[in-house]
DNA sequence: TCCTTGCATCTTGTATACCATATACCAATC
DNA sequence: GATTGGTATATGGTATACAAGATGCAAGGA
């Protein structure tokens, strides 16, 4: 007997309505602006199952992964808050980043070409000119996060990568908040060069302790400059 | 009227049965050996929450919360079972400590005094003969992550602890397993001293190296000699 | 004998019901 | 009028019921 030969790719697995609640919850969380009044941001849990349409277990499934990643804060019996980060978490979190992508400066040299180095000093190259950066600093701060991001995806580590995506998502706010202040950004661009010059010397002490030091300017920064968190 | 000066102290928190099962099955699942035979490891919803005595939704709770530690594995409409790392996630995992604990590193050396370094030096007063780790194997297993977790606690960044402890719980079959072979205890109670010299001088590059390369080294010999991961 | 296919069953995913506690409001009392 | 205690309501924690996909076995046909 003839079998038919359908070219059919398989059918793509049903995502469960926790992981669609889960992602939903996660951007809507981390796009708002936490920190803009004293407020706590309430999540009701029936609310939201009204809302959405479903059901309370699918939801609590999806804070529950949240709170897990520190994005919501759960208070038995009180119910679910969106998380509130002190200055002292925030410092801790990029202490955490600052370890982790100097790690990542190491990984980088060993394990990537001259080409793909290059690729990280293309995505400034239309700031070259003076207070070019400043200028379009939403543009830049858009660009300066794909640098770090690009710097892990280099880095080869996917767990590395991994634990820094929640980390740049709880940061995201206070980034955009910070890098537009003063004259971080023409500082900033200079810190990324030295770095790419680092990495294409491969130069690996070097590149690494630029990279820490870079970010832990930022928590410096965050320390004596940042009083809009608790 | 008078009033009762009783000093009362405020009632414990209930512990929900989420927590409790949680804890309980981290525990049963890190003491466990994963690596022993092939089979997969199932967690029946059911079966669990029949031996213990609850309903399926805290035992779901508390899965939830290991998958996103990586402890379960959760296959859609499948079910749970226990994770199974493969050699390479745990190469990363080894890599990431070394990223974290050589910040910690440095951060021992800018936040403690003396005599807090010197606890560090007497956790292995005991095995200063020649060959005594070796002997004592299992008591110094116990000493050498105790070491670590000094470390981590000395460093006073709980984020770095807290991510380091879920590190030490997926590593810790695998440690047991690789502290014994060859002569890997001498050479570990080697390093640890160097270090200790190290923090102790206030050397934060040369500590700071020490601990990554100890830490690297480890991934070396896992690199190099451990089969038993797929 | 081997493969296919249908059915029974098992297991998870989701919805709902119920219970205990936290909060808010109101009345009673000093 | 302030304080206190009771009660109503809201909300999260837990249990259970129902729906739908996954698995395994057995019967039937080639």
């Amino acid at each position: 007997m003839a079998v038919a030969n359908l070219s059919l790719k398989p059918v793509e697995n049903p995502v469960a309505l926790k992981d669609r609640i889960y992602e939903e919850l996660k951007s809507a969380i981390t796009s708002m602006n936490v920190y803009a009044d004293d407020d706590e941001y309430r999540l009701d849990e029936r609310r939201l199952a009204l809302e959405m349409g479903v059901s309370r277990t699918p939801i609590r499934e999806a804070l529950c992964r949240l709170e897990n990643e520190g994005f919501v804060q759960n208070i038995p019996r009180r119910g679910a808050f969106v998380a509130r980060k002190s200055k002292k978490e925030v410092l801790e979190m990029i202490t955490v980043w600052a370890a982790l992508e100097s790690m990542a400066a190491r990984l980088v040299i060993e394990n990537t070409t001259a080409e793909e180095i290059a690729t990280l000093r293309e995505m400034f190259s239309s700031f070259d000119e003076d207070g070019a950066a400043q200028a379009r600093i939403d543009e830049y701060s858009e660009t300066n996060v794909s640098f770090h991001q690009a710097l892990f995806r280099l880095s080869r580590c996917d767990l590395l990568s991994r634990i820094t995506e929640n980390l740049f998502l709880h940061m995201r706010s206070i980034r955009m908040r910070t890098i537009a202040e003063k004259d971080r950004a023409s500082r900033s661009i200079i810190d990324h060069m030295s770095i790419i010059e680092a990495l294409e010397a491969r130069d690996t002490e070097l590149a690494e302790r630029l990279v820490r030091q870079h970010t832990l300017d930022l928590g410096g920064h965050v320390e004596e400059h940042v009083d809009w968190l608790e």
